[in-house]
DNA sequence: ACTGCTATTTGATTTCGATCAATAAATGGT
DNA sequence: ACCATTTATTGATCGAAATCAAATAGCAGT
């Protein structure tokens, strides 16, 4: 199922880098390749965990619903990035979000099982996977940071200076809504914010391209 | 500077019930008890990280800074609990948060490198450790979730009934202020959720006790 | 190009919580 | 017990963002 391409994309996987031959056998026997259509779901909350997830090509969102069937994206997953990897150690685990695709997507399948039994006697990848995790955690402190403390039009500004490169510039890849679900403002705000960007020049927008005309507003904006 | 006491308690700390005699006292004999008097600072944002901290008594807090001198307060540290541990494993580990005691306080302190230097030779402890790690993720993503998509009266409701145990009575161990700031609130929204909750008889408060009259309806206000 | 659908923008209004300001209550030290 | 200081409550006002509602733009399939 899996074929060279994704054997040699794994390689490259930080989270495999200190395997030898033969674990990265033992990993790779055990995995599989999910194609996915766009809006296929992936887990929902509450499911069982059985594996993690490498995504090979396309997009996949993880996300929150809440009772009122709102949807809060946690996290937009980029191709090389691996989720769901924290949760295997729990004792009875169940996915705390659900995921999906945001457009046809490939997702390399882990069982957990397989790599927790590798895990034990691999400890330079223990120490990577806790690195790994270390790092989540940090991201996610400073989440929750910018959402206690920070008003929409920080996180906008901030999401934009981050995802631009040095060429001031960056395409969105989903609709605005879910970038907006993903820092937790509302569609019709998300769309005022980058309004008021652009009518104070921080930015120029066309469609889903965005420019950044000056970087130090947008930097004051952001409170970097 | 250890005494026995703090050996017994040590040895009952989740993170260390999988060592053996050897790498217990190799991780006690680098560890240091810290007396530390009300207010008194651990560590502060941007500090180099050396070691992690497990609380012996009292209550720790740990708090980000904005620029404008705004503090929030990110987790309440409990006796028996460790903090900063995740952080050991990152390449060149800064706190991302500062630390001080809530009142006087007793902390052990660990030395991380030879703390890694230890968990080399205990794969079970790293899995203990990366299991500790994902419980911490569940708990931001849940923190999230709760921050983006719940209102202030959801949070505190349901910190009431986490906190509260099945005798439906809790005594707030730190100032108001300080409960709010973890929840995300201001002082004053704090204290008129309370009066609301009050006198929707959901709850009944005495300074800092406060009683569960009507846990349906609390359930309800937290949309558990 | 036309149709139907979805995504985005804009406007009007409301709501929740922050802020400013002041008072009241509680706490600790002498 | 008294005073000083901190902590908590209450009132009034303001502002950011949510919500409700509608219009417009963009896009895919025919």
């Amino acid at each position: 199922m899996l074929d060279q391409n994704h054997l040699s994309f794994l390689r490259n996987i930080h989270l495999f880098n200190g395997l030898d031959d033969s674990q990265f056998d033992q990993v790779v026997n055990s995995s599989r390749l999910l194609s996915l259509h766009k809006d296929e779901s992936l887990f929902s909350q509450g499911d069982d965990v059985k594996c993690f997830y490498i995504v090979y090509s396309g997009l996949v969102k993880l996300f929150r619903l809440s009772m009122d069937g709102q949807e809060k994206v946690i996290e937009i997953v980029t191709p090389g990035q691996s989720f769901a990897e924290a949760l295997m150690f729990l004792e009875r685990p169940n996915f705390p979000v659900s995921s999906s695709a945001l457009n046809d997507a490939e997702v390399i399948m882990v069982d957990a099982a397989q790599f927790i039994r590798m895990l034990s006697s691999s400890p330079s990848t223990c120490l990577t996977l806790l690195g790994e995790m270390s790092q989540r955690i940090r991201g996610l402190v400073q989440e929750i940071d910018n959402l206690s403390v920070q008003n929409g039009r920080h996180r906008l500004s901030a999401y934009i200076l981050e995802q631009a490169g040095i060429d001031n510039h960056i395409k969105l890849a989903v609709p605005k809504a879910v970038l907006a679900s993903r820092l937790s403002i509302q569609p019709e705000t998300f769309s005022r914010i980058l309004k008021q960007l652009r009518s104070s020049s921080a930015i120029s927008i066309d469609g889903s391209n965005i420019e950044i005309l000056d970087r130090d507003q947008l930097e004051d904006y952001a409170m970097i």
